[in-house]
Formats: C-alpha cells, sequence, structure tokens
DNA sequence: TACTATCTCCTAGACTTGTCGTAGGAGAGT
DNA sequence: ACTCTCCTACGACAAGTCTAGGAGATAGTA
C-alpha cells in the first residue's frame, strides 16, 4: 500500500523543489539546484532524499553510472496541501482567521482580495504572484 | 535586550491561548484552561511555560502563596505574525500564492473572499484565529 | 588491470519538541 | 512542630530534524 507520505519539513521541501522541476534527477543534481546560500554537503543532500524516500516521498527509478535517479511520488501540491492543513489546524482549520490576519497585518491587500475573487468567480486558476511555488498539474 | 521572542511551537501557542484570554495566570490555571483532549501532566505544561520564559513570551509577574503568576510579553498577533510569515515564506513570501491554493484546495469559498473584502473596505479588523488577537495591553 | 573520482550506506552528534518524574520548599490545618 | 498538599526547579528521554564524516562499492579511464 502507498504510504501515506507524511509530513516533509521545510528543508525536505526545499530539496524536493528541484525534484519536481525537473521531473527525476539524481543528488547531485539536486545538490547542484539548491539555492547557493544553502550550500551543504553531498552527504546531507543525500540524508535529505534517503529520508524522502523513506518517507515515500520519492523514489529511485534507476541507475546511471552507479547514482541513483529519483523521482517525486508525491506532487507539489499534496505535499503543500498537507503543510497548509496542518497550518491551518492552528487556526482553528478554517482559512478565514488566517486571512483575517494576513489581511491585517498588510500582507494582504484590497486588491489581492479582488483578484483572487474574480478569479474564483471564473472558475480559473488564480495568478499567482510573488514566488511560484505552485501547483502545475504535473503530466503524471 | 528585551529580544527576539523567538518562534513558538504549536504546543507553546496552545498554552499561551489560555494567558493571552485570561490576562495572567498561573501554570495550574493554564493547565485547567488547556482543552480536555490535550490532559497533560502538570508539569509538561509547566516545562513550556518555563520555555516560554526562556524564550521571552511570558514573564512572572508576582507570587501568590508559592505559584508564580505568568503575563504574556507578546501578543499574540506578534506571535502568529511570525508563524506566519515563516509559513509565507515557503510560498516564496507572498500571500498570493498560499491563497491561491487555498482557494484550489477549496478551502477558501467566494464568500470568505467577500467577507473578508467587505471587512477590509470598512476597515474593521476581521476576527481572527480562535477567538480574538487582539492585543489587550497587558496594564502591569 | 590499477587508479581515481564518485556514489551509496551507515553512523553520529547537536538541537528541538513533547512529555514527564523526582526532590525539595512553603503554607495551611491540627 | 508535623503532616499534607501544591508548587517550583531541574533533569531525563524519546522522536524527529539538520548536518556531516568515514568506509567501502563501483564506474570510467590510463
Amino acid at each position: 500500500m502507498p504510504k501515506p507520505p507524511s509530513r516533509l519539513t521545510r528543508f525536505e521541501l526545499e530539496v524536493m523543489e528541484p525534484l519536481w522541476r525537473l521531473g527525476r534527477a539524481s543528488v547531485r543534481e539536486l545538490l547542484e539546484e539548491l539555492p547557493q546560500r544553502k550550500q551543504l554537503a553531498y552527504t546531507t543532500v543525500q540524508t535529505i532524499v534517503r529520508r524522502l524516500e523513506e518517507k515515500g516521498a520519492v523514489r529511485q527509478v534507476r541507475k546511471i553510472g552507479n547514482a541513483h535517479i529519483y523521482e517525486p511520488m508525491v506532487t507539489r501540491q499534496a505535499a503543500y496541501r498537507r503543510l497548509i492543513h496542518e497550518f491551518l489546524d492552528l487556526f482553528g482549520g478554517s482559512a478565514r482567521p488566517l486571512m483575517a490576519f494576513l489581511a491585517e497585518t498588510g500582507k494582504l491587500s484590497l486588491d489581492d482580495l479582488r483578484e483572487l475573487e474574480r478569479a474564483l468567480a471564473t472558475g480559473e486558476e488564480a495568478p499567482a504572484g510573488g514566488g511560484d511555488p505552485r501547483p502545475e498539474t504535473p503530466k503524471t
């Protein structure tokens, strides 16, 4: 049975990012794709990948040379969804209080709201500003 | 340097909640105010409070009998703000992608948006959190 | 084949979080 | 003064995270 890919930590997510982008990759590639501010030892990344494997978030698809090639077992959405869900629990499980908070602290403007609303109303995907860790329906 | 009340954990937040509500309280009171599903040992709560003190999130204001009375050093907003801020970093620091995500996964409805928008527009504080993250200036 | 650059596997230490236990102090009741 | 009860201070411990080093396997190359 496909084990429930448990929660990913912040750093595990960071390692997953390039993997989601690339589709599949070796530890070396992942390491190189990490933001340079995060320059870690090869083995550190390797350890993370191993844990990700234990958690069922990635799997080895094959070897090239003696290096394993990994591929994600969870979509970016699924991973973030879980995180968000947990985070929301802090706010009583509902998104409202969180939003209110965001609005209060100026993280969220009226314009943001309006745009979101429009997007939602038309059934479209909301345009994500900023970073863009967005789900981009992976091909499967 | 009365400073950085570092990040509070989930459980620390849970202990802070009643303290914010009550304004000041003893460990015993805090314990009793916790949701019963979380029935913990007295010392567990005590430890949390001690850590909160180390983190500068609470402080002892006085003693009643031999029991310390604590009072929050950070407002509910400040605490949550920090959490949210860190969480947002996962999404590139902007609230938009998070919102988009929430909308996508159905956590956020059009109605939610509308209401929020109205509140924002009229300059009201939207009711947030398990209740009410307003700072209730502790009077010292 | 022998050498070398890489990998993987295993181990481990330092920190954090959640959960308690124990030892001892201080007040209240008798 | 003695005992009971509640509180505090300190510490322990298991998970879980983040970080990395060393030993040994293996592939590519001279």
